[in-house]
Formats: structure tokens, sequence, C-alpha cells
DNA sequence: GATGTTTTGTTAGCAGGCTAACTAATTTAC
DNA sequence: GTAAATTAGTTAGCCTGCTAACAAAACATC
């Protein structure tokens, strides 16, 4: 029976993303906020928004909305780009790069017990799965039966997928 | 290393609402009013809102957004309970019971496509792994060190988890 | 070098999660 | 029986996904 198979991976992820967010509470960031921080981490400082967007998996409007709140909040900067005048770089204020420190020590603190009483086989196998599901996902936005795909050609693919030894979350 | 899986898990999770929800879109319903119209059928018409919520594993004031729409489509009807003059049951309307036929096949189909070449011993470890995060993640929102848990005491969790026949999504 | 296309960032507004706070009805405790 | 606590539904409003549509800069093509 894999009838509630869809179901019970959208409460995992769900539940794993109020979790981590939970062990962050006391640092004053939402969860779109520090899943920012932390990929920007990982790009490197200097990259563009939308670079950070295709990165994370969201579109150029919600990472812009998040990215006005963490500039608002002093923790990162934007500089404009002497080659493109219309791209904005990222970068670290001094506050930033502090707090930063302390969400990579959270997340992987929240991270091993979400993760607790899972062999290593286990964590392997789950990677693949999703990997596999990540992939018929991707070729599944095409009705097979009909012609016509008004709403959607392709999902946001989530950039490179594997890369970098990489923090994300 | 796990350091990717957490967003490997949201990834994928999105990616599998979106691909359902593609399946869906000729029907006219969006994604948390099909999933919606699905608990219905699978709980039996006449439960509660707040039942309902409960099966979805959503807060009460999300049900209520839901239900209203669905009703205002006419395809629900809410009905006031004899014995307890707060409760409001839900009815499909003749409307409602033709639609969810379709929304069941289309749920069946994305699905299956959505599973394409994962063994059946893939799935059930990748049940049993999902399974043990939901458990991991209801333990975890105490953080050990805090005393203080100050946002939230505990996960909304989905009801039951495992009764009945069961066409979740 | 002028024209058309693509890319980057942006604004506007919808969808659907959530918490907080409230009412009314019911249940529990005394 | 009355007062307190709980429960069902609701309203208001925040957060963060999304698409659509647009401006300005850069690039391509002729």
């Amino acid at each position: 029976m894999d009838s509630d198979i869809g179901w019970l991976l959208g409460r995992a992820a769900h539940s794993w993303k109020t979790v981590v967010d939970v062990w962050m509470q006391d640092l004053g960031l939402t969860q779109s906020r520090w899943i920012a921080l932390l990929h920007l981490k990982r790009m490197g400082q200097g990259v563009t928004q939308s670079q950070l967007a295709a990165d994370i998996g969201i579109e150029q409007p919600s990472m812009l909305r998040t990215l006005n709140q963490l500039e608002d909040s002093g923790l990162i900067e934007r500089r404009a780009d002497q080659q493109d005048a219309r791209r904005r770089s990222l970068w670290f204020t001094a506050a930033g790069t502090a707090l930063l420190e302390k969400v990579e020590a959270r997340a992987v603190e929240g991270r091993s017990h979400l993760l607790d009483g899972l062999s290593p086989d286990q964590r392997l196998a789950f990677r693949a799965v999703l990997q596999q599901l990540l992939e018929n996902a991707h070729g599944a936005t095409q009705r097979p039966g009909s012609l016509s795909c008004p709403r959607r050609q392709s999902l946001p693919v989530p950039a490179t997928a594997s890369d970098l030894p990489d923090t994300r979350n």
C-alpha cells in the first residue's frame, strides 16, 4: 500500500523544517532567513540574488523578500556589480558572520537528533529514493494523455543537486 | 555526509505536491482542496471540521479557509450537529461526489508515476525512514540544553498515522 | 549602430501554512 | 446549581511559497 506515501513524505518534510526552526528560535531568525544565510555561506559571498535563489530552489521574488529582510536586519548587504549594472552581489556584514556560526552549529545539532536511530545504510537508501523521486517528478509534469500542459512546464530544478561539500539544510 | 538530507527531503516533498497538482489541474482544484476532499472521503462524511484538520495534519484556521472555498464552490456542505451546537459536520454535495471520483483516479495515476523505478523493498524502507523521522521530530521539539521552550511545545501530530485502509496523498 | 531577445531585479497580488485571541457551547469541579 | 476549564469554530494578521507583468541592462543579430 503506497497510498499514503506522499502524505507521509509531506509530513516528514514539514516536521523536519519545524524542528530545525525550533532549534534556531532564540537566534531570532525565521526559517527562510537562516536557510538563505547557510546557502550564501556555502556558495560564497559575492553571488547574485538569482544564483542564490537557484541554489536554494525558490523563485526570485521569494528570494528577494527574504534578502530584503536580512538586509533590513543588518545581517547582509548588497553591492553593485562593476561588470553588470543589473546585478547586485550579496555579502555578510560583521553581525551576519557572527550569527552564521551559531546558525551552523544549531543546524548540525538539530539534524543529528532528527537522524537519530537511522543506520548509515538506511540514510544512504533514503537519499537514493529521494533523488529518484526528484528525477521522476521532473519528468512527470507532462501529463501523458493530454497534449495541453497549461500551468507549468517544468519544476524549479534545484540548481546542481550534487557538487560542493555543501552545508545545506 | 548527511548535511543536505533535510534540504533533499524538502525538495522531494515540494516536487511531489507540485506534480500531483499538475495532474489535477484541469479539475479546477488547488492542492489543499483536493487533499481535503480525499481525506473527507477517507474519514467518511459527517465528521467535524477539527477532525478533518487533525487527519490532514493542519491547524483549524487553515482547514477553515479551505472548507469555506469548497463550500462556496458547491462541492461540500456543512450541517448543524444535533448533539453539540458548536459542531458543524461536513458532507459532499452531488457535484462534490462526482468530482471526487476523478480526483481519486488522478491521485492514483500521479502517484504511480512518481514511484516509478522504486522496488517494493525500497518503498518499504523509505516508509520506515519517514516514520522514524516523524517520531524523532516529535521528540525533538524540546531543546535539550534549554529549560525554556518559548515558541512551540509540540508538533501538530498527524492524528493516528496508521489506521483505516486510507486514501491519503 | 539600431532592433529584438534574454537576463536581473523588481512590484503586485494570490495561496495556504501558521499563531494569537475571541465567542459560544459544553463539560468538569466544587 | 454555579464557576472554571475545555472545546469547536471563527477572525485577524504574519510568513513565505508562487505567477504575472514590467523596467533596465546586456547581449545578439543583422
